[in-house]
Parts: C-alpha cells; sequence; structure tokens
DNA sequence: TTTTGTTGATTGGTCAGTCAATAAAAAATA
DNA sequence: TATTTTTTATTGACTGACCAATCAACAAAA
C-alpha cells in the first residue's frame, strides 16, 4: 500500500480554507495566513505548495468550476428529454451544494477579480460558454436558433442576477423560489413560441 | 454674489475620482492617494472632508445610487402609460450614461463590498426596492398581483446579470441588445398571461 | 543520507490615517 | 482704509499596522 505524500492533502486542505475564508469575509482580500491558519498549517507552507497567494485563488476557483462542472454531467446524464436537460442544467446551479452563502461569495468575488486578472476572466469565460451550450442542447429541439439562443443568453443572465441578489439578503438561500422564477421565465418562452 | 466653499467642489471631484478609480481597476480596493490624485490634491485632503476611506465610498455608492434615481424619475414622468413606464424602468439601467464600463464595475465592486458593509447593504436594498416599485406601477394594470410581483423579480434579477455579464466581456457595452433581451422577457410573459 | 514536510523569524513594501505647519481668504478691529 | 485675528484650505512627512513572500533551519520519512 503506498503511502500517499502530503502534497495533494495540503491542497485540497488549502483549497477548502480559501472557500471558507472567502465566503466568511465575502471578498478576495483574505490573507494567506488566515487561509493556511484554517487549514491548520502556517502561511509558508501555502507559499511553498502554491507559489503565490494568485495561484491558490486560481487553484480555488478551478475548483469550483471543476465541482460545478461534475454535477452539471451528472445532472444531464439523468436527463432523458430536451425539456428534463434544460431544467436539470437550471436546477444544478440552485442545489444544496452550490447555492449556499459560502459558494455565492466566492463566484461573486472571482467575478469581481475577473476585471483584473485574464487568466480569471478566462475561466469564468469557460464557464459561461459551458452552461450557454449546456442549454443549447436542450433549447435547439424546442425552439427555432435565434429564439433558442436568447433564451439561453436570458436564463443564464438570470441565474447570475439571482446569484448576485442572493448575496444581499440574509438568511438561507431559498433555492426552490430561485428555480421557479427561472423556470417561469423558460415556460413562458416557450408557449409563446407555440402560439405561432 | 456669494463666494462659494471649497468643500462641496473638492466632494464632487474625489466622488468622481474614485468613480473613474474604482471603474478602471474593477474594485474598490483603489487607494485613497490614487483617488486623491485623479482630483488633484493630496491623500490628506480625501481624509480631512471625508474622514475615512469607507465614508468616502459610501458617498461614492450614493452618488451613484442619486445619479439612477434622477435619470429613472425623468424618464418615468415621460412615460404615458403602464406599458411604457415598464419599458423606461428597464431603458434607464441600460441608458448611455448607466450603461457604460466604469459604472458597471462599481455598481458590481460595491455589490461584493456589500457583504461586508451594513451601510452599503442597506443602500443596496433601498435601490432594489425602488426598482421593484417601479416595475410593479406599470406591471400591476397588465397582471394579475402574483404574476405583476414574479415579473417584477425577474425582470431586476435580469438586469443584474447583464450587468454582471457585461462585467466579464471587452469592448463597449452593447445596450441595445441588453434591453431587448429583457423587453424580450417581458413580451413572453404578457403574452403568456393574455392567452388565459 | 537524501528527499519531503514544515515552521518561525524576517524583510520589504503598501497604505490608511494623523499631525503639525503653512498659506490664503474672511472677518473683525482700529 | 489698514491692521490684526480667525477661519478655511491644503500639504509633506510620519506612524503603525498589515501582509505577501523568502529563507534558513529543523524534523521526519524513505
Amino acid at each position: 500500500m503506498p503511502k500517499l505524500g502530503m502534497e495533494p492533502v495540503r491542497r485540497k486542505a488549502l483549497i477548502d480554507a480559501a472557500i471558507s475564508a472567502i465566503g466568511e469575509r465575502g471578498s478576495l482580500d483574505v490573507t494567506m495566513s488566515d487561509i493556511a491558519g484554517r487549514a491548520g498549517v502556517s502561511s509558508a507552507l501555502a507559499h511553498h505548495y502554491f507559489g503565490a497567494k494568485d495561484e491558490l485563488l486560481l487553484a480555488t476557483m478551478r475548483h469550483l468550476l471543476a465541482e460545478l462542472n461534475f454535477d452539471m454531467r451528472q445532472a444531464l446524464a439523468a436527463a432523458s428529454s430536451p425539456r428534463t436537460r434544460i431544467s436539470a442544467a437550471i436546477a444544478v446551479n440552485f442545489s444544496e451544494k452550490q447555492f449556499r452563502a459560502e459558494t455565492i461569495a466566492a463566484w461573486l468575488a472571482f467575478y469581481v477579480e475577473a476585471q483584473k486578472s485574464a487568466a480569471l476572466r478566462r475561466l469564468l469565460r469557460v464557464y459561461a460558454r459551458r452552461l450557454h451550450s449546456n442549454l443549447m442542447s436542450g433549447l435547439t429541439p424546442l425552439l427555432p436558433q435565434p429564439q433558442a439562443d436568447r433564451a439561453a443568453e436570458a436564463i443564464a443572465a438570470l441565474i447570475d442576477g439571482l446569484y448576485i441578489r442572493r448575496a444581499l439578503k440574509n438568511g438561507a438561500p431559498d433555492a426552490a423560489s430561485a428555480i421557479a422564477l427561472v423556470e417561469d421565465c423558460l415556460a413562458s418562452k416557450l408557449a409563446d413560441q407555440k402560439m405561432h
């Protein structure tokens, strides 16, 4: 039985600690010491494994993105029809794991930071493109191309908007009503199409 | 002719400088020196008039809010029917003056900061409530209460979402397509209602 | 004995906020 | 009007705190 090195363990712990710290503070200006402290190690060690703060933050964002992507694939795999694919793609963003004060705050903070960091901006664009294409895979069978495209755009904007607005409220996030709002908008668009 | 004191002049200049600095950097971590420098004064003077950085930032947010409010009143006054009131309330958010990279970045940064600062959070809630009620004044004559409420919620979230997504793109903001997207969503909802 | 893991101490830089000093304008006084 | 006094406007220089990043040293495994 090969003993694992400490590196992956520490990296994971530090990334988790970073999410927690960012979520609590609500922004990216958390100190390496704070993050390292939460992970139970010294700040020197965080530097040892990640080199610089930017890298740790970037890795953290990548982690968030990867988790969302994983959940998304899983949800889509379970959906059998185009219509359920759309709903699945929407629901993932408001799942128990994603739609938490901590995660929401982190996403938001990264959005802001993306204006400074080209690397982050690139990552967020990847996410945007993926969401769009996932939505499109369900929408194109139901709507003509231009409408489908516009619907996907609207849904994506709605999701981001609900995230940002959620950040202003206090108390536990209400995923159900958020989903209902998006679904309602989608239903309108689909019904609208059928009329003609 | 009473000579005006310098105070209001400096305050205005510093607030403008703050917006410019925040917009350029894309976040609130701008230095007092930077802001003061843009306004052509020393950082000591900025402290003299505003006391602390927080206060300057708060005043800046208040300024942004007041301007939006002013534009909104003007736009609503020119609208004669409920339907045009809704469109006016939407369009203001994407007007030449509001929907600029600089202003968008500042709004976004303030949203994030609001998670730390209760005072900012309160201000943003005022804005949210105002937008909601302005939208409702146009929506209630056209939709039953619960649908109107939901539509207002959706429109508000869409606007915020389009702001945040806009911040990720580069190049000039495309107000026209943003408005079209929101209007399209609204049209769907109104048509949807008529069907029943 | 080499590699891996870990830290305390240190450094260099940045920045908010303070303060004493100065200049300029206004008001009060002679 | 000419003068002193007070108020307003402004700054350079400084301080105290904080923090990312480095490094030499130590411990523990391999």
